[in-house]
DNA sequence: TTCATAGTTTGATCATGAACGAAGCATTGG
DNA sequence: CCAATGCTTCGTTCATGATCAAACTATGAA
Protein backbone atom coordinates (compact mmCIF):
# COMPACT_ATOMS: atom_id res chain seq x y z
CA UNK A 1 0.00 0.00 0.00
CA UNK A 2 2.32 3.05 -1.10
CA UNK A 3 0.03 5.34 -0.33
CA UNK A 4 2.93 7.35 1.63
CA UNK A 5 3.90 8.99 -1.44
CA UNK A 6 1.05 10.41 -2.84
CA UNK A 7 -0.22 12.03 0.17
CA UNK A 8 3.36 13.52 1.30
CA UNK A 9 3.54 15.43 -1.87
CA UNK A 10 0.45 17.31 -1.44
CA UNK A 11 0.67 17.48 1.69
CA UNK A 12 4.11 18.44 1.38
CA UNK A 13 2.97 21.29 -0.34
CA UNK A 14 0.95 22.77 2.03
CA UNK A 15 3.85 22.21 4.46
CA UNK A 16 5.41 24.71 3.57
CA UNK A 17 4.07 28.09 5.81
CA UNK A 18 4.80 30.52 2.87
CA UNK A 19 2.34 28.07 0.34
CA UNK A 20 -0.06 27.43 3.24
CA UNK A 21 -0.43 31.40 3.73
CA UNK A 22 -1.01 31.14 -0.29
CA UNK A 23 -3.61 28.79 -0.19
CA UNK A 24 -5.19 30.30 2.79
CA UNK A 25 -5.42 33.83 0.98
CA UNK A 26 -7.05 31.79 -2.12
CA UNK A 27 -9.90 29.75 0.14
CA UNK A 28 -11.84 33.13 -0.60
CA UNK A 29 -12.34 32.15 -3.90
CA UNK A 30 -10.62 35.02 -5.51
CA UNK A 31 -8.25 35.46 -8.40
CA UNK A 32 -5.02 36.64 -7.29
CA UNK A 33 -1.90 37.85 -8.99
CA UNK A 34 1.61 36.38 -8.36
CA UNK A 35 2.50 39.83 -6.51
CA UNK A 36 -0.47 39.73 -4.56
CA UNK A 37 0.28 36.08 -3.21
CA UNK A 38 3.80 37.26 -2.94
CA UNK A 39 3.04 39.96 -0.70
CA UNK A 40 0.36 37.78 1.04
CA UNK A 41 2.72 35.07 1.93
CA UNK A 42 5.72 37.37 3.10
CA UNK A 43 8.14 36.39 0.23
CA UNK A 44 9.87 38.18 -2.54
CA UNK A 45 9.02 37.71 -6.08
CA UNK A 46 11.14 34.81 -7.38
CA UNK A 47 10.24 33.48 -4.01
CA UNK A 48 6.41 33.69 -4.29
CA UNK A 49 6.95 32.64 -8.42
CA UNK A 50 9.06 29.20 -7.47
CA UNK A 51 6.48 28.19 -4.84
CA UNK A 52 3.38 28.55 -7.38
CA UNK A 53 4.88 27.07 -9.92
CA UNK A 54 5.34 24.10 -7.35
CA UNK A 55 1.46 24.45 -6.18
CA UNK A 56 0.19 24.13 -9.83
CA UNK A 57 2.62 21.31 -10.84
CA UNK A 58 0.98 19.42 -8.35
CA UNK A 59 -2.34 20.35 -9.49
CA UNK A 60 -3.20 22.40 -6.09
CA UNK A 61 -4.14 25.67 -8.56
CA UNK A 62 -4.50 26.65 -12.22
CA UNK A 63 -3.40 30.01 -13.82
CA UNK A 64 -4.64 32.09 -16.42
CA UNK A 65 -2.47 34.88 -17.73
CA UNK A 66 -3.97 38.62 -18.55
CA UNK A 67 -1.84 40.39 -20.45
CA UNK A 68 1.05 40.97 -18.20
CA UNK A 69 -0.83 39.52 -15.00
CA UNK A 70 -0.89 35.61 -13.95
CA UNK A 71 -3.81 34.97 -12.01
CA UNK A 72 -4.35 32.12 -9.71
CA UNK A 73 -6.90 30.35 -7.88
CA UNK A 74 -7.35 26.63 -6.50
CA UNK A 75 -8.18 24.15 -9.10
CA UNK A 76 -11.26 23.37 -7.51
CA UNK A 77 -13.65 23.17 -4.74
CA UNK A 78 -12.23 19.84 -2.93
CA UNK A 79 -8.33 21.56 -2.66
CA UNK A 80 -10.45 23.75 -0.36
CA UNK A 81 -12.59 21.36 1.65
CA UNK A 82 -9.15 19.49 2.56
CA UNK A 83 -7.85 22.61 3.39
CA UNK A 84 -10.72 23.03 5.90
CA UNK A 85 -10.25 19.81 7.23
CA UNK A 86 -6.98 20.72 7.77
CA UNK A 87 -7.64 23.51 9.68
CA UNK A 88 -10.33 21.61 12.27
CA UNK A 89 -7.93 19.27 12.86
CA UNK A 90 -5.23 21.44 13.61
CA UNK A 91 -7.70 23.32 15.78
CA UNK A 92 -8.30 19.99 17.67
CA UNK A 93 -4.66 18.62 17.85
CA UNK A 94 -2.51 21.68 17.85
CA UNK A 95 -5.06 22.39 20.93
CA UNK A 96 -5.26 26.26 20.30
CA UNK A 97 -8.16 27.58 19.30
CA UNK A 98 -7.06 29.43 16.46
CA UNK A 99 -4.72 31.99 15.89
CA UNK A 100 -7.48 34.31 17.73
CA UNK A 101 -7.26 37.32 16.25
CA UNK A 102 -9.77 40.20 16.52
CA UNK A 103 -11.74 39.98 13.74
CA UNK A 104 -11.93 35.75 14.67
CA UNK A 105 -15.46 36.05 15.65
CA UNK A 106 -16.50 37.12 12.35
CA UNK A 107 -15.03 34.62 10.73
CA UNK A 108 -16.93 32.11 12.64
CA UNK A 109 -20.13 33.79 11.78
CA UNK A 110 -19.82 33.68 7.45
CA UNK A 111 -16.99 33.69 5.60
CA UNK A 112 -16.59 32.41 2.17
CA UNK A 113 -15.17 28.82 1.61
CA UNK A 114 -13.91 29.15 -2.07
CA UNK A 115 -17.02 29.68 -3.44
CA UNK A 116 -19.65 29.34 -1.05
CA UNK A 117 -20.79 30.71 2.49
CA UNK A 118 -19.33 29.13 5.39
CA UNK A 119 -19.28 29.93 9.46
CA UNK A 120 -22.42 29.69 11.63
CA UNK A 121 -25.02 31.51 9.05
CA UNK A 122 -24.46 28.83 6.56
CA UNK A 123 -24.44 26.34 8.99
CA UNK A 124 -27.59 27.64 10.23
CA UNK A 125 -29.32 27.88 6.61
CA UNK A 126 -28.47 24.38 5.80
CA UNK A 127 -29.92 23.12 8.90
CA UNK A 128 -32.88 24.94 7.61
CA UNK A 129 -32.92 23.92 4.21
CA UNK A 130 -33.13 20.68 5.31
CA UNK A 131 -36.03 20.78 8.41
CA UNK A 132 -37.67 22.71 5.33
CA UNK A 133 -37.08 19.11 2.95
CA UNK A 134 -35.62 21.73 0.52
CA UNK A 135 -32.55 19.79 0.32
CA UNK A 136 -32.23 16.21 1.30
CA UNK A 137 -30.04 13.42 1.71
CA UNK A 138 -30.23 10.71 -0.97
CA UNK A 139 -28.18 7.38 -1.54
CA UNK A 140 -24.67 8.96 0.24
CA UNK A 141 -25.47 12.73 -1.93
CA UNK A 142 -27.24 15.52 -1.29
CA UNK A 143 -30.43 16.44 -3.65
CA UNK A 144 -31.85 19.17 -4.31
CA UNK A 145 -36.71 18.44 -3.49
CA UNK A 146 -38.77 19.88 -5.96
CA UNK A 147 -40.37 22.37 -3.40
CA UNK A 148 -36.15 23.10 -3.23
CA UNK A 149 -36.07 23.75 -6.23
CA UNK A 150 -39.39 26.30 -6.65
CA UNK A 151 -37.70 28.11 -3.17
CA UNK A 152 -34.64 28.90 -4.71
CA UNK A 153 -36.21 29.80 -7.94
CA UNK A 154 -38.47 32.32 -6.49
CA UNK A 155 -35.54 33.80 -3.95
CA UNK A 156 -34.00 34.86 -7.32
CA UNK A 157 -31.66 32.08 -8.14
CA UNK A 158 -30.60 31.39 -12.03
CA UNK A 159 -32.03 27.72 -11.12
CA UNK A 160 -32.13 26.73 -14.88
CA UNK A 161 -28.09 26.91 -14.42
CA UNK A 162 -27.59 25.60 -11.28
CA UNK A 163 -29.41 22.66 -12.69
CA UNK A 164 -28.05 22.53 -15.94
CA UNK A 165 -24.03 22.63 -14.79
CA UNK A 166 -22.27 19.13 -14.68
CA UNK A 167 -21.46 19.94 -10.68
CA UNK A 168 -23.69 18.66 -8.43
CA UNK A 169 -25.72 20.89 -6.70
CA UNK A 170 -25.92 20.08 -3.51
CA UNK A 171 -22.87 18.84 -1.23
CA UNK A 172 -21.84 19.12 2.05
CA UNK A 173 -18.77 20.39 2.83
CA UNK A 174 -17.51 20.16 6.97
CA UNK A 175 -17.55 23.62 8.41
CA UNK A 176 -13.89 24.37 9.67
CA UNK A 177 -15.22 26.20 12.78
CA UNK A 178 -18.74 24.57 13.23
CA UNK A 179 -17.51 20.83 12.49
CA UNK A 180 -21.13 20.64 11.27
CA UNK A 181 -21.46 20.09 7.50
CA UNK A 182 -22.70 23.79 5.50
CA UNK A 183 -24.12 23.78 1.91
CA UNK A 184 -21.21 23.60 -0.82
CA UNK A 185 -22.02 22.58 -4.52
CA UNK A 186 -23.53 24.64 -7.29
CA UNK A 187 -25.81 25.91 -4.94
CA UNK A 188 -24.20 27.40 -2.15
CA UNK A 189 -22.24 28.86 -5.22
CA UNK A 190 -25.71 30.64 -6.42
CA UNK A 191 -26.42 31.48 -3.19
CA UNK A 192 -23.12 33.64 -2.55
CA UNK A 193 -22.91 34.72 -5.86
CA UNK A 194 -26.35 36.22 -5.04
CA UNK A 195 -25.17 38.45 -2.22
CA UNK A 196 -22.33 39.58 -3.34
CA UNK A 197 -23.69 40.69 -7.12
CA UNK A 198 -26.86 42.38 -5.38
CA UNK A 199 -23.99 44.13 -2.55
CA UNK A 200 -26.24 42.29 -0.20
CA UNK A 201 -23.05 41.12 1.42
CA UNK A 202 -19.38 41.93 0.95
CA UNK A 203 -15.91 40.84 1.23
CA UNK A 204 -14.02 42.16 4.28
CA UNK A 205 -11.38 44.03 2.76
CA UNK A 206 -10.30 40.92 0.27
CA UNK A 207 -10.09 38.58 3.48
CA UNK A 208 -12.30 35.43 3.64
CA UNK A 209 -14.78 36.88 6.50
CA UNK A 210 -18.14 38.92 5.14
CA UNK A 211 -20.77 41.33 6.35
CA UNK A 212 -24.09 41.61 5.72
CA UNK A 213 -26.08 45.06 4.93
CA UNK A 214 -29.14 45.35 6.67
CA UNK A 215 -30.61 44.20 3.81
CA UNK A 216 -28.85 41.70 3.38
CA UNK A 217 -29.96 40.66 6.91
CA UNK A 218 -33.21 40.56 5.60
CA UNK A 219 -32.78 37.91 2.83
CA UNK A 220 -30.61 36.05 5.39
CA UNK A 221 -33.85 35.61 7.47
CA UNK A 222 -35.85 35.11 4.57
CA UNK A 223 -33.74 32.41 3.35
CA UNK A 224 -33.31 30.93 6.44
CA UNK A 225 -37.71 31.05 6.77
CA UNK A 226 -37.44 32.86 10.26
CA UNK A 227 -39.63 35.77 8.70
CA UNK B 1 -6.09 35.49 8.60
CA UNK B 2 -3.40 33.72 10.40
CA UNK B 3 -4.38 30.33 8.85
CA UNK B 4 -1.12 29.17 7.14
CA UNK B 5 1.10 28.25 10.50
CA UNK B 6 -1.61 26.44 11.94
CA UNK B 7 -2.48 24.04 8.52
CA UNK B 8 1.18 24.16 7.53
CA UNK B 9 2.58 22.39 10.45
CA UNK B 10 -0.36 19.70 10.06
CA UNK B 11 0.52 19.36 6.82
CA UNK B 12 4.20 19.49 7.44
CA UNK B 13 4.09 16.39 9.54
CA UNK B 14 2.25 14.46 6.72
CA UNK B 15 4.43 15.79 4.21
CA UNK B 16 7.62 13.47 4.80
CA UNK B 17 7.24 10.18 3.00
CA UNK B 18 8.45 8.45 6.07
CA UNK B 19 5.83 10.07 8.34
CA UNK B 20 3.22 9.43 5.71
CA UNK B 21 4.11 5.58 5.57
CA UNK B 22 3.35 5.51 9.09
CA UNK B 23 0.32 7.31 9.47
CA UNK B 24 -0.48 5.16 6.28
CA UNK B 25 -0.03 2.02 8.29
CA UNK B 26 -1.98 3.36 11.15
CA UNK B 27 -4.89 4.04 9.63
CA UNK B 28 -5.36 0.34 9.79
CA UNK B 29 -6.69 0.95 13.46
CA UNK B 30 -4.31 -1.66 14.47
CA UNK B 31 -1.78 0.26 17.06
CA UNK B 32 1.49 -0.52 15.97
CA UNK B 33 4.95 -0.37 18.06
CA UNK B 34 7.79 2.31 17.37
CA UNK B 35 9.77 -1.08 15.68
CA UNK B 36 6.92 -1.83 13.40
CA UNK B 37 6.67 1.37 12.28
CA UNK B 38 10.75 1.69 11.49
CA UNK B 39 10.50 -1.03 9.41
CA UNK B 40 7.61 -0.03 7.29
CA UNK B 41 8.52 3.46 6.71
CA UNK B 42 12.21 2.08 6.11
CA UNK B 43 13.85 4.11 8.42
CA UNK B 44 16.47 2.96 11.21
CA UNK B 45 15.11 2.75 14.69
CA UNK B 46 16.42 5.92 16.14
CA UNK B 47 14.79 8.15 12.84
CA UNK B 48 11.43 6.23 13.32
CA UNK B 49 11.99 7.61 16.95
CA UNK B 50 12.28 11.39 16.14
CA UNK B 51 9.53 11.18 13.24
CA UNK B 52 6.68 9.16 16.37
CA UNK B 53 7.71 11.97 18.83
CA UNK B 54 6.97 14.49 16.42
CA UNK B 55 3.37 13.25 15.43
CA UNK B 56 2.67 12.71 18.76
CA UNK B 57 3.96 16.30 19.81
CA UNK B 58 1.93 17.08 16.80
CA UNK B 59 -1.39 15.65 18.04
CA UNK B 60 -1.53 13.10 15.59
CA UNK B 61 -0.71 9.91 16.66
CA UNK B 62 -0.89 8.91 20.35
CA UNK B 63 0.87 6.02 22.78
CA UNK B 64 1.01 3.85 25.07
CA UNK B 65 3.55 2.26 27.19
CA UNK B 66 3.36 -1.34 27.51
CA UNK B 67 6.25 -3.20 29.86
CA UNK B 68 9.08 -2.31 26.78
CA UNK B 69 6.66 -1.85 23.93
CA UNK B 70 5.47 1.81 22.99
CA UNK B 71 2.15 1.18 20.78
CA UNK B 72 1.35 4.37 18.44
CA UNK B 73 -2.00 4.41 17.23
CA UNK B 74 -3.83 7.74 15.66
CA UNK B 75 -5.08 10.13 17.65
CA UNK B 76 -8.95 9.91 16.30
CA UNK B 77 -11.21 9.03 13.48
CA UNK B 78 -10.50 12.57 12.64
CA UNK B 79 -6.96 11.75 11.60
CA UNK B 80 -7.76 9.41 9.55
CA UNK B 81 -10.36 11.47 7.74
CA UNK B 82 -8.49 13.78 6.84
CA UNK B 83 -5.48 11.24 5.36
CA UNK B 84 -8.38 9.86 2.98
CA UNK B 85 -9.36 12.95 2.02
CA UNK B 86 -5.86 14.29 0.73
CA UNK B 87 -5.70 10.59 -1.00
CA UNK B 88 -8.66 11.66 -2.86
CA UNK B 89 -7.36 15.10 -3.69
CA UNK B 90 -3.54 13.21 -4.47
CA UNK B 91 -5.71 11.08 -6.94
CA UNK B 92 -6.93 13.90 -8.54
CA UNK B 93 -3.95 16.56 -8.83
CA UNK B 94 -1.29 14.11 -9.36
CA UNK B 95 -3.82 12.13 -12.25
CA UNK B 96 -2.17 9.07 -11.91
CA UNK B 97 -4.87 7.02 -10.08
CA UNK B 98 -3.14 5.80 -6.93
CA UNK B 99 -0.04 3.75 -7.05
CA UNK B 100 -2.04 0.85 -8.62
CA UNK B 101 -0.64 -2.29 -6.96
CA UNK B 102 -1.91 -5.94 -7.98
CA UNK B 103 -3.45 -5.78 -4.70
CA UNK B 104 -5.19 -2.65 -5.81
CA UNK B 105 -9.07 -3.86 -6.52
CA UNK B 106 -9.45 -5.73 -3.10
CA UNK B 107 -8.55 -2.00 -1.61
CA UNK B 108 -10.99 -0.74 -3.32
CA UNK B 109 -13.63 -2.86 -2.14
CA UNK B 110 -12.76 -3.65 1.37
CA UNK B 111 -10.28 -1.77 3.56
CA UNK B 112 -10.42 -0.46 7.21
CA UNK B 113 -10.30 2.99 7.53
CA UNK B 114 -9.48 3.44 11.50
CA UNK B 115 -12.00 1.94 12.68
CA UNK B 116 -14.79 1.48 10.30
CA UNK B 117 -15.37 -0.29 6.85
CA UNK B 118 -14.50 1.55 3.94
CA UNK B 119 -14.28 0.84 -0.20
CA UNK B 120 -17.41 -0.15 -2.42
CA UNK B 121 -18.86 -2.63 -0.27
CA UNK B 122 -18.64 -0.12 2.82
CA UNK B 123 -20.35 2.32 0.33
CA UNK B 124 -23.34 0.20 -0.40
CA UNK B 125 -23.61 -0.99 3.20
CA UNK B 126 -24.60 3.08 3.96
CA UNK B 127 -26.64 3.23 0.74
CA UNK B 128 -28.65 0.13 1.79
CA UNK B 129 -28.97 1.21 5.35
CA UNK B 130 -30.20 4.70 4.29
CA UNK B 131 -32.96 3.47 1.40
CA UNK B 132 -34.36 1.56 3.95
CA UNK B 133 -34.20 4.44 6.12
CA UNK B 134 -32.45 2.09 8.97
CA UNK B 135 -30.15 5.39 9.60
CA UNK B 136 -31.53 8.86 8.14
CA UNK B 137 -29.95 12.35 7.84
CA UNK B 138 -31.50 15.02 10.47
CA UNK B 139 -29.97 18.66 10.94
CA UNK B 140 -26.93 17.88 9.21
CA UNK B 141 -25.88 14.96 11.32
CA UNK B 142 -26.73 11.07 10.89
CA UNK B 143 -29.45 9.28 13.32
CA UNK B 144 -30.05 6.05 14.12
CA UNK B 145 -33.96 5.32 13.41
CA UNK B 146 -35.20 3.20 15.85
CA UNK B 147 -36.25 0.22 13.46
CA UNK B 148 -32.43 1.20 12.51
CA UNK B 149 -31.45 0.26 16.28
CA UNK B 150 -34.00 -2.99 16.25
CA UNK B 151 -31.86 -4.15 12.83
CA UNK B 152 -28.52 -4.06 14.27
CA UNK B 153 -29.63 -5.46 17.31
CA UNK B 154 -31.29 -8.08 15.52
CA UNK B 155 -27.88 -8.99 13.74
CA UNK B 156 -25.82 -8.82 16.72
CA UNK B 157 -24.41 -5.34 17.53
CA UNK B 158 -24.12 -4.39 21.05
CA UNK B 159 -26.20 -1.60 20.66
CA UNK B 160 -26.54 -0.89 24.15
CA UNK B 161 -22.76 -0.33 24.06
CA UNK B 162 -23.71 1.87 20.92
CA UNK B 163 -25.90 4.03 22.03
CA UNK B 164 -24.59 5.04 25.34
CA UNK B 165 -21.16 5.57 24.13
CA UNK B 166 -20.44 9.41 24.01
CA UNK B 167 -19.01 9.31 20.46
CA UNK B 168 -21.73 9.47 17.97
CA UNK B 169 -23.05 5.82 16.67
CA UNK B 170 -23.65 7.50 12.76
CA UNK B 171 -21.03 9.54 11.28
CA UNK B 172 -20.46 9.73 7.40
CA UNK B 173 -16.59 9.42 5.99
CA UNK B 174 -16.50 10.14 2.87
CA UNK B 175 -14.53 7.03 0.90
CA UNK B 176 -11.33 7.85 -0.23
CA UNK B 177 -12.06 5.25 -3.58
CA UNK B 178 -15.49 5.80 -4.21
CA UNK B 179 -15.66 9.43 -3.95
CA UNK B 180 -19.20 8.96 -1.79
CA UNK B 181 -19.90 8.54 2.21
CA UNK B 182 -19.62 5.52 4.32
CA UNK B 183 -20.49 4.66 7.25
CA UNK B 184 -18.33 6.07 10.35
CA UNK B 185 -19.13 6.33 14.11
CA UNK B 186 -19.85 4.10 16.82
CA UNK B 187 -22.10 1.77 14.45
CA UNK B 188 -19.67 1.61 11.85
CA UNK B 189 -17.23 0.57 14.65
CA UNK B 190 -19.70 -2.27 15.89
CA UNK B 191 -20.02 -3.69 12.29
CA UNK B 192 -16.01 -4.18 11.70
CA UNK B 193 -15.64 -5.46 15.28
CA UNK B 194 -18.66 -7.92 14.48
CA UNK B 195 -17.18 -9.37 11.33
CA UNK B 196 -13.70 -9.26 12.43
CA UNK B 197 -14.47 -11.05 15.83
CA UNK B 198 -16.55 -13.81 14.12
CA UNK B 199 -13.94 -13.61 11.64
CA UNK B 200 -16.26 -13.39 9.16
CA UNK B 201 -13.61 -11.36 7.71
CA UNK B 202 -10.01 -10.83 8.49
CA UNK B 203 -7.07 -8.14 7.33
CA UNK B 204 -4.95 -8.90 5.04
CA UNK B 205 -1.44 -9.50 6.48
CA UNK B 206 -1.88 -6.44 8.82
CA UNK B 207 -2.41 -4.17 6.29
CA UNK B 208 -5.91 -2.50 4.95
CA UNK B 209 -7.48 -4.69 2.90
CA UNK B 210 -10.07 -7.19 4.39
CA UNK B 211 -11.48 -10.51 3.18
CA UNK B 212 -14.33 -12.21 3.70
CA UNK B 213 -14.70 -15.46 4.18
CA UNK B 214 -17.97 -17.53 2.32
CA UNK B 215 -19.89 -17.07 5.92
CA UNK B 216 -18.54 -13.40 5.93
CA UNK B 217 -20.24 -12.87 2.88
CA UNK B 218 -23.31 -14.31 3.56
CA UNK B 219 -23.45 -11.89 6.46
CA UNK B 220 -22.84 -9.20 4.51
CA UNK B 221 -25.75 -10.14 1.92
CA UNK B 222 -27.55 -10.32 5.36
CA UNK B 223 -26.94 -6.74 6.16
CA UNK B 224 -27.68 -5.06 3.16
CA UNK B 225 -31.23 -6.81 2.69
CA UNK B 226 -30.23 -8.64 -0.36
CA UNK B 227 -31.37 -11.96 0.48
C1' DT C 1 11.12 53.36 -30.08
C1' DT C 2 11.82 53.66 -25.01
C1' DC C 3 10.38 53.05 -20.46
C1' DA C 4 7.89 50.66 -16.81
C1' DT C 5 5.68 46.86 -14.83
C1' DA C 6 4.85 41.68 -14.06
C1' DG C 7 6.81 37.58 -13.89
C1' DT C 8 10.51 33.95 -14.58
C1' DT C 9 15.15 32.10 -14.49
C1' DT C 10 19.69 31.73 -12.69
C1' DG C 11 22.99 31.31 -9.23
C1' DA C 12 24.62 31.58 -4.67
C1' DT C 13 23.74 31.42 0.29
C1' DC C 14 22.07 29.43 4.10
C1' DA C 15 19.11 27.03 7.56
C1' DT C 16 16.48 23.21 8.41
C1' DG C 17 15.80 18.73 9.28
C1' DA C 18 16.28 13.72 7.85
C1' DA C 19 19.35 10.16 8.44
C1' DC C 20 22.07 6.87 11.25
C1' DG C 21 25.95 5.07 14.50
C1' DA C 22 27.00 4.91 19.17
C1' DA C 23 25.92 5.39 23.69
C1' DG C 24 22.36 5.65 27.32
C1' DC C 25 17.87 4.22 29.84
C1' DA C 26 14.38 1.17 30.99
C1' DT C 27 12.10 -3.15 31.25
C1' DT C 28 11.83 -8.10 31.03
C1' DG C 29 13.77 -12.78 31.48
C1' DG C 30 16.98 -15.80 33.11
C1' DC D 1 22.62 -10.05 39.42
C1' DC D 2 23.53 -10.07 34.29
C1' DA D 3 22.13 -10.26 29.58
C1' DA D 4 18.85 -9.11 25.97
C1' DT D 5 15.41 -6.35 23.99
C1' DG D 6 12.91 -1.94 22.89
C1' DC D 7 13.29 2.61 22.59
C1' DT D 8 15.38 7.33 23.27
C1' DT D 9 19.10 10.73 23.26
C1' DC D 10 23.30 12.62 21.39
C1' DG D 11 26.34 14.06 17.91
C1' DT D 12 27.53 14.21 13.24
C1' DT D 13 26.85 14.11 8.33
C1' DC D 14 24.53 15.39 4.52
C1' DA D 15 20.86 16.69 1.11
C1' DT D 16 17.13 19.35 0.31
C1' DG D 17 14.87 23.34 -0.45
C1' DA D 18 13.64 28.20 0.94
C1' DT D 19 15.40 32.56 0.19
C1' DC D 20 16.72 36.62 -2.52
C1' DA D 21 19.69 39.62 -5.74
C1' DA D 22 20.55 40.16 -10.36
C1' DA D 23 19.75 39.27 -14.96
C1' DC D 24 16.31 38.10 -18.36
C1' DT D 25 11.65 37.83 -20.91
C1' DA D 26 7.21 39.53 -22.00
C1' DT D 27 3.53 42.66 -22.10
C1' DG D 28 1.61 47.24 -22.05
C1' DA D 29 2.03 52.40 -22.10
C1' DA D 30 4.05 56.72 -23.72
Amino acid sequence: MNVGPNISIIAGLVGDPARARMLGALMAGKALTASELAAIAGVALPTASAHLAKLTDGGLLTSVKQGRHRYFTLSGADVADVLESLMSLAERTLGEPVKTGPRDPRLRAARICYDHLAGDMAVALFDSFQKRALIEESRAAMRLTESGEAFFRDFGLDMDAVMAARRPACRPCLDWSARRSHLAGGLGKAILDRFLSKTWATRDHGGRAVSFTPEGLRQYRLLTGSV
